[in-house]
RNA sequence: GGGCCCUUAGCUCAAGUGGUAGAGCACUGUGCUGAUAACGCAGGGGUCAGUGGUUCGAGUCCACUAGGGCCCA
């Protein structure tokens, strides 16, 4: 520091702790600047490639730090692949269209029911829409860069993209011709709100809650005998409205009872139902109550005029709850209506799009279904019906975006027919690589049960579905933009110049090939599993530059979250990609569990417990959470918190301590490391050994990443950064210390900066803003031709001959060694400072002992032992030595201090206290000393024995006894029950 | 009813192809003191959910059971 000593550092000094919000806005700033990422994609271009494609993030609202998760893998293992120089597209993509952005857009205008949204206007609202959905790209895009993800941001894809929507249609077209379109009737769950029928997949995902409902008990009259009723049980009262039929077992015994002065019909094992006073009158097999006619519980309402209600048989129908015998209302339920068909029984479909009763149903129309549960038991009750109400908790479904409870409802949707398909994309499923493996038998099962894809939905943000039907039944799928103007006969000039949505694309009409009439499109919107499903070829041109999608097609690597995505995104991209090219898209799938807050709930705002990207960013910084999630087995769920982040914060301390312990000491020493000349020979056993560690390292680290595996990197690199700081660095500090300029402490910096300089390119696609600070003031203060930054470096590759597992293996058994020491010194009570004659040791195993003798130094050094030696366990035992023993060792420490060993000692107690004083004194680590010890006896003695050593230690001139003319700094002290006052002065230069 | 996953120290988690159970945190003691709002060493803590099997040998492979989770029906 002095202004008389210009001293040129070469390396920034390194603080105490790194700041990592600064060092981010540094690296942020300087990657800007110096356009390194588009530097990084030109210099691999026309090298092989390293295909990934992204999944889509929802653009409809700021990230959360589970993204970063995810986000945190597809950096990594791209910016790995680049640093081996992989041309890659690193394209970004944005999820769009679907009713997600809707509902947040209808809440954004406070609105309740699509009637608003059609008042407002189709066209403002999609506006609304897109307007959404680009302002949450931009955050995201920006939050995306806070964490470190290098991407082309300037070239995402959108999926309301025209190329993606075409896309669709293509697609559509194909699966058209290949007959596997249909509009059918089916009983769909459907959300009132949303007015949208909610897809299989929808609630698959998040789609279901337990909840509790009123269950009823209701009288079904036989029509044949007067007084005699089937006893049925509902969850669902407002369905009662469409009853035409009920189920029984052909296998289960049913019984007649008489209760009171009627007789009921119920399973036999359901007979708790009626209480104790009940007389079973006879008992009859499900199979004999088939065909039984019953008055229905409202017959009285118009749309029930001319239904027959009567008994049928089902294998579903279990004994476990209600009555053992099950209403069958085919317009309200999926199983019903099956089962409907194909018993012949009437449909009934009660419900409108809003969730109300349709005309027909008297007193009800017009009321919403879930509201009508007590009024219907009010019905039945004054009807002579109603049997008995209970409340009934189970799982029930809910709409995924805006919580109402489902309903079931008669629809017309369309189709993609699975069943000729099922086998190809199950095909598809097993040539790709899944990790974890459990993920192809997810998706088999998956694949296995799925029905036909309902791919329409009745909204107004999505994919325009090119379906054009006719009033007379003919329907025609367009392929393409240009395919649709070439048929249009009417509308064109209204849609030309937008984008294939509506409500511009509904303005053109196309010819009826059977009875001429004009045809509209459809209504309906796709479904949003359409648009991520395509973007494999959406985003390489599958259509325009067919060249091109065979150079990027199919991909090497996707990586997302498994819960949701089998029957989502997975499903989606293997179904189109098997249709259009009879191949999975993708060979590498790369699953991760879900992220949970630290306290192992889930994360919500109201708890406390979630955590914003930025938050995230700010408190621990952007690689040290980047290290959490690196390090994390990702088939476990992820507890994430700051608890978590300050452990792996600690971890990287340890490695910043070395880096600023080397920065310290190779500036004092003036030492430049790309001038150091180091031979073989100069290489101690401990930069051998350290050497050997960082090389098997780099080796393991390339095999890993290679196999998708960052977690036991991140583990091995702390393993690692362990031995280097609490083996390599503390057995060596005294050769950086020593003021010698010799071969030996340039093979030390050697060493160490190599040591460095490998572990942050090591895990530069880990951590990459800290590691491009520490390369920054290691690598380009020094060496200009270096690359200018450390992600246009090329990953480490490993010295083979540098490797030597034997030495690794024994180093490990010497540490168990001096641990051992450690122990018996602790046992005696002496202090490490305290020099020892001896220490014995015997080697419990038969093999030679000789392998130890290269280390005795080390051993000696770390134990402060003058000399080691070997022996018998019979010759330890009673020796008076303090013995301490392992599975592999027993040794003896001879505690017995000659007064040459209390001396040193002592003086290395003394040396430990100035050191203390100049230090707290503020000396600088060169600064040279006067210093006087004022003591007698064996203190005076030991001094006397040891000034050259002090004098050595404490960077004294020359010791004396008498007090000073003047000190910077006094202490007084005993040791060993002689007091001393010691008094130093920092020495002008 | 069916499929898949999980269960290792008080807590959070490791233990590629079967070979004498390990870290971190927390706790206790102690050492070191120019890496220092750090660090080292030592200690207590485990019938690896349970039972049975294969094997010279099982946390690891197989079967079943229990508990937890995800999904399908």
């Amino acid at each position: 520091m002095s202004s008389d000593s210009p001293q040129k550092t070469v390396f920034q000094p390194v603080p105490a702790q790194p700041d990592y919000q600064a060092i981010q806005h540094r690296i942020l700033k300087f990657w800007e600047q110096g356009r390194h990422f588009y530097r990084l994609m030109a210099r691999n271009r026309g090298n092989p490639k390293f295909k990934f494609l992204d999944g889509p993030i929802t653009a409809n609202g700021p990230m959360g730090v589970h993204h970063a998760w995810g986000r945190t893998y597809k950096d990594l293992f791209q910016r790995y692949k680049a640093m081996q120089g992989f041309d890659q597209r690193f394209q970004n993509g944005f999820d769009c269209q679907g009713l997600w952005v809707e509902v947040e857009v209808e809440k954004e205008l406070g609105f309740k029911s699509k009637r608003d949204i059609e008042k407002f206007g189709i066209d403002r609202f999609v506006e609304k829409c897109k307007e959404r959905v680009l302002r949450f790209s931009r955050i995201q895009t920006q939050q995306s860069i806070l964490i470190g993800q290098w991407m082309d941001w300037e070239n995402s894809y959108y999926t309301m993209s025209e190329e993606n929507n075409y896309s669709i249609w293509y697609f559509l077209k194909e699966c058209h011709r290949r007959g596997l379109i249909y509009e059918g009737t089916d009983v769909m769950p459907w959300c009132a709100r949303c007015g949208t029928a909610i897809s299989d997949m929808e609630i698959a995902t998040e789609g279901y809650r337990e909840l509790t409902h009123p269950a009823v008990y209701v009288r079904f009259p036989l029509v044949e005998r007067e007084g005699e009723s089937l006893l049925v049980w509902t969850t669902t009262p407002w369905t009662l409205s469409s009853n035409t039929g009920a189920a029984v077992h052909p296998d289960l015994t049913y019984v007649r009872a008489r209760l009171g002065d009627e007789v009921l019909i119920l399973a036999q094992e359901r007979l708790a139902v009626l209480g104790t006073d009940f007389r079973v009158l006879e008992e009859i097999p499900g199979s004999e109550l088939a065909g039984l006619k019953y008055r229905g519980p409202f017959d009285e309402l118009p749309a029930q005029q001319g239904v027959e209600h009567r008994v049928v048989l089902w294998e579903d129908v279990s004994a476990n709850e209600g009555t053992g015998i099950v209403h069958i209302a085919p317009g309200c339920g999926k199983e019903d209506f099956l089962l409907g068909k194909e018993q012949g029984l009437a449909v009934i479909a009660p419900l409108l799009e809003d969730g109300t009763f349709q005309e027909g149903f008297d007193w009800l129309t017009g009321r919403f279904a879930g509201e009508v549960a007590s009024d219907i038991f009010e019905n039945l009750r004054s009807k002579g019906l109603l049997f008995c109400v209970e409340d009934y908790t189970h799982r029930y479904p809910v709409c995924w975006r805006c919580g109402q409870e489902l309903v079931f409802r008669l629809v017309d949707e369309w189709f993609i027919r699975m069943d000729p398909l099922r086998e190809e994309i199950m095909n598809s499923a097993r040539q790709v690589r899944w990790i974890p493996e459990f993920g192809l038998d997810r998706e088999l099962d998956w694949l296995r049960n799925m029905s036909d894809w309902c791919i329409s939905k009745k909204r107004y943000w999505g994919l325009a579905l090119p379906i054009f039907k006719c009033r007379c039944g003919w329907f025609d799928v367009i392929g393409s933009r240009e395919e649709l103007r070439q048929r249009a006969v009417a509308g064109w000039e209204r849609f030309e110049g937008h984008t294939p949505h509506r409500p511009w694309v509904d303005e053109v009409k196309i010819a009826c090939p059977q009875c001429g009439s004009p045809v509209s499109r459809i209504k309906d919107v796709g479904n949003p599993w359409l648009d991520a499903g395509i973007v494999p070829f959406s985003t390489t041109h599958y259509l325009s530059d067919r060249q091109y999608w065979q150079e990027w097609f199919p991909f090497d690597f996707i990586t997302e979250s498994f819960p949701g995505q089998f029957r989502n995104w997975f499903y989606a991209i293997l179904a189109m990609s098997t249709v259009l090219e009879k191949c999975s898209p993708f060979k590498t799938v790369l699953g991760y569990a879900t992220m949970k807050a630290e306290d192992g709930r889930e994360m919500h705002k109201s708890w406390g417990n979630a955590i914003e990207v930025e938050e995230a960013v700010e408190k621990m910084g952007a690689d040290v959470m980047r290290w959490v999630f690196a390090r994390h087995n990702p088939v476990q769920n992820l507890l994430f918190g700051f608890k978590v982040g300050q452990e792996v914060r600690r971890k990287l301390l340890t490695f910043w301590n070395v880096y600023g312990f080397f920065v310290t000491y190779a500036n004092i020493d003036q030492i430049n490391p790309v001038k150091l000349q180091v031979e073989a020979e100069d290489l101690t056993l401990l930069d051998r050994w350290i050497l050997s560690r960082l090389n098997s390292l780099v080796k393991l680290a390339r095999n890993r990443l290679d196999d998708y595996d960052c977690m036991s990197v991140a583990l091995a690199v702390e393993d690692f950064i362990e031995d280097l700081s609490t083996w390599y660095v503390r057995r060596n500090r005294r050769r950086f210390w020593k003021s010698a300029e010799d071969r030996d402490k340039a093979a030390a910096y050697y060493t160490l900066y190599q040591c460095i300089v490998t572990l942050i390119k090591l895990v530069a696609p880990i951590m990459p803003f800290i590691t491009e600070d520490i390369y920054q003031n290691l690598v380009r203060s020094c060496d200009a031709d270096a690359p200018d930054s450390i992600h246009l470096c090329f990953y480490p590759e490993p010295d083979e001959k540098m490797i030597n597992l034997e030495l690794e293996r024994e180093m490990k058994m010497v540490r168990a060694l001096v641990s051992l020491g450690h122990a018996a010194r602790e046992k005696a009570q002496i202090k490490v400072r305290q020099p020892l004659s001896r220490m014995i040791v015997n080697i419990k195993s038969a093999g030679s002992r000789d392998w130890l003798l290269p280390y005795a130094d080390i051993i000696r050094d770390e134990l402060n032992v003058r000399e080691l030696q070997f022996a018998d366990p019979n010759e330890l035992s009673g020796s008076g030595l303090v013995i301490q023993e392992d599975e592999d060792y027993v040794i003896g420490l001879d505690t017995s201090l000659t007064p040459e060993l209390e001396y040193e000692g002592i003086a290395r107690e003394l040396v430990r206290k100035i050191q203390n004083m100049r230090k707290s004194a503020g000396f600088e680590v060169v600064d040279r000393i006067a210093l006087s010890c004022q003591c007698a006896g064996k203190l005076e003695a030991a001094i006397r024995m040891f000034s050259d050593y002090i004098r050595q230690e404490t960077l004294a001139q020359d010791i004396t006894f008498a007090p000073l003319t003047d000190y910077d700094s006094v202490a007084e002290f005993v040791i060993n029950n002689c007091p001393v006052r010691v008094e130093i002065k920092r020495e002008r230069k």
